[in-house]
DNA sequence: TATAAAGCTTGATTTAAATCAATAAAAAAA
DNA sequence: TTTTTTTATTGATTTAAATCAAGCTTTATA
């Protein structure tokens, strides 16, 4: 049976996984449905909502896993002069604090943008259960695979972006296909944050992000309303990125 | 007993396992010593040594995964103009090709920079033997965690850096850690490609990185004699890197 | 609803990196 | 070894982004 907790929040709905809109994220960590109910006895999968509260923090014992349901987190780091650096973001379907695997301690913020919803899985209970079902390991074996092209694709979208333009359309892109795996809309993006949190992100100032969404704008490149993005031409996207 | 085959390159040295000096980093795929000649039987784990030639290409069939033993890959990705662009770097320990698990087709290219030694795994047969042996699917599930975590800091410091100078500082003090695992000397680095491979990973020209090398050097922070670096001042390179 | 506060956009100037161009050094070939 | 080729460094100019600064929206609060 699904239990669902609350946490650090007095305004949180419950929500069991029946319900939860994003069963088909999940849905390989249970192995197949007739496994349903073992699973969440044994695993102790829960459903959490949080709001604008850390998932974890820096140093913090790292005992779990998180499958991101439904809303967005922010990744942060704190640098040694104090200042926060947004090193990413994660969406629906995504794992966070994988790294719990093998590290005894997190290094870095997880904080929920709005309010989420997320599948917890305790690493004791995922140890001593994964012996009883390989299913349960395979099913974890391609999610870690899943997650790793992501980072390896979310890298490449900023790895070598000479200019500002270049590395705003890579990143608009590489939003908008991890959106598509949980939103029918190919042509819409709802930006989870403000400018100053995407300029922290890119690493530059929120003015130059102003300017260049004016330019794509000027360009009909994208229509930009408050944080909803529509994607007008994307081939002259994929052109602005690719340079 | 182990096999060891030749690929695409004439002068190929045979190694097997025993010989590897990458042994600790293949050793989670053993899932224990008293298992090396079950795994080596049912796995096809075989030390490939390449020389120059691409572990794999984009749109290739995707049918193992690669653990670095020894030697450097850089992975790269071809624009839609044709361009090669370099999107990353593997060292000993680090897996190449994981997307495997859950891709048809590998979507960059991996090129073995110099003489390297990987081991294979091919996935038909990962997948017979995990499910005999629930202990490999562990070491696996270890492995692609610690990848995980190494995308993540990889991304992490590239990420939200605005001068040349602190992403090349980041870029250094990411090889060295990197390095670390697998070398003694903390403050030495041999870059395992040329100016040109490195500015294109880092998105600049190489009129720039020199500039920015003669500079830490004038600054004391660290000396470079060709691909050799020697790391001078590690906490002032820090400072570079975190601004 | 009015007022304050926070977030976003645009303009003028300064600074950092790209570009164009020429050497210099190192590696490869004759 | 000497020549050729490749690779790396340094200089002068142009271009892109940071910075400083002002206005404009939107959201929050009284």
């Amino acid at each position: 049976m699904t239990t669902c907790i609350k946490v650090k929040q007095p305004k949180t709905k419950y929500i069991d996984c029946d319900s939860c809109s994003m069963q088909p994220v999940c849905l390989p960590l249970k192995a197949g449905k007739t496994e349903i109910s073992i699973m969440d006895s044994y695993l102790s999968k829960r459903n959490i909502v949080t709001i604008s509260t850390p998932l974890f923090q820096e140093k913090e014992k790292a005992d779990a896993i998180y499958a991101v349901c439904s809303g967005s987190f922010k990744l942060t780091e704190t640098s040694p002069e104090g200042k926060e650096k947004v090193i990413g973001f994660r969406f629906p379907g995504e794992l966070i604090g994988e790294d719990a695997i093998h590290t005894p301690n997190y290094n870095y913020n997880a904080v929920a943008v709005g309010n989420t919803t997320v599948c917890r899985v305790d690493l004791d209970e995922l140890n001593e259960c994964g012996k009883l079902m390989p299913e349960l390991q395979l099913s974890l074996i391609s999610l870690l695979s899943k997650q790793n092209s992501m980072l390896r694709e979310e890298f490449t979208s900023v790895v070598a972006k000479h200019t500002a333009e270049s590395l705003l359309a890579a990143f608009i892109l590489n939003m908008l296909k991890r959106n598509a795996q949980y939103q029918e809309t190919e042509s819409k993006l709802h930006l989870p944050v403000g400018r100053d949190v995407i300029a922290n992100h890119l690493g530059f100032r929120r003015e130059t992000l102003s300017r260049i969404f004016s330019k794509f704008q000027q360009k009909g490149l994208l229509s930009i309303q408050a944080k909803d993005v529509e994607i007008l031409d994307l081939p002259g996207l994929q052109d602005v990125a690719y340079n």
